[in-house]
DNA sequence: ATCACAGTAAACCGATCGGTTTCCGTTTTC
DNA sequence: GAAAACGGAAACCGATCGGTTTACTGTGAT
């Protein structure tokens, strides 16, 4: 347990990797035996299991972001540059121990689409929505909106997938993608002429 | 409460609901009050919750796929059989309280892909591939197993969205399957030739 | 009439739930 | 060096967890 980092942060990055591993219903005893953080401070630090979960959700989401979506500076097409999400997926999936989206996951378990650890869920998934549509536009999509809803719901379905069968997805996200931009007419090295 | 049904098929319909409603992690007590059966009959008719989470989702099963899967009986095409599962999936969103595929959401929630819960869901979902798979095989589809997958994770993906987002989908599903379809060549009244 | 069974209500078990509080040692601050 | 703040260990709260047990009621078969 590295005690060089806050009790804050000890905490958020327990509670990150908990809630996702046993779900949102793991105790805040368990929590913060793991984090090794007294209730009390925790206590101070929150307000409440509940905010923990949101603000857990919240403090992962840029270093998912950057772990699921290429950096801005490289040279491949914007096609590329979407189904390399896929594969990055793919990968997490193949290194086993997936467990769906964090943020899907969280909240089907939620149930209440009003917690704050839904909202926040709902922020980030339209992060990479938002990525799909950038990307879409800089390749001249004509419907970057739709389309981008439609890579999302794929990555959602891939991730469904892993989950329920428990077993790597073989690339079938990334081939669904690619069927869909072929179809709506994003190829490989494409850009808009702009 | 109906009193006529017996407690077995009582307990079923209650888990069954208050499962998907609440999440697997709601109490025995809270299941055995609503489905107005005593604990200890609960427990003589089922080994454990983990039995009662799994035979629940099982006694479900069929009246969910005909729910969602046209009736072998009917005049249309391979084509449009398929886009009338994402049609339905759409009213049932579009009616309100959708809380997403029960075995997805089942299989997210339980994390251990050998509970006993969750092999079921892995049952159920894959006779929905099989749907789509027949189906594609009477359209002529050149690789139905594939598309059979990718058709099951568009709907997953649909179904992920209309948790997190909390709204409609306003047929985004059956957009993205048609347009999935158009680009494997499974076009509107096409069979087989066979 | 009686026996056996099915089933409910409720007490009970140890463990854990989210959350609060007390106590005490350590570190920082002046 | 004294005072104040930080934070961990652990007791404590009422409620609930999954599961068992006891006691009692109603029913049908004989």
């Amino acid at each position: 347990m590295s005690t060089s980092a806050t009790p804050r942060e000890r905490l958020l990055d327990a509670a990150g990797e908990l809630f996702y591993r046993d779900g949102v219903n793991i105790g805040v005893d368990a929590l913060c035996k793991a984090a090794g953080v007294s209730k009390k401070s925790m206590y101070q630090l929150f307000r409440s299991k509940d905010e923990l979960i949101a603000e857990s959700l919240a403090s992962r989401g840029p270093a998912y972001q950057m772990l699921l979506q290429p950096g801005a500076e490289d040279d491949r097409s914007p096609r590329e540059r979407i189904l390399a999400v896929f594969e990055r997926q793919d990968d997490m999936v193949a290194s086993g121990n997936y467990l769906g989206c964090p943020y899907v996951s969280t909240a089907v378990e939620l149930k209440n689409p009003e917690h704050p650890g839904s909202v926040v869920a709902r922020h980030f998934k339209q992060q990479l929505t938002d990525f799909f549509h950038r990307e879409l536009v800089k390749a001249g999509a004509e419907d970057p909106s739709t389309l981008a809803i439609q890579l999302t719901m794929i990555f959602d379905g891939a991730s469904a997938r892993a989950v329920v069968r428990a077993q790597p997805l073989g690339g079938i996200g990334a081939a669904t993608a690619a069927a869909l931009l072929d179809a709506a007419g994003v190829h490989a090295g494409e850009f808009a002429l702009s």
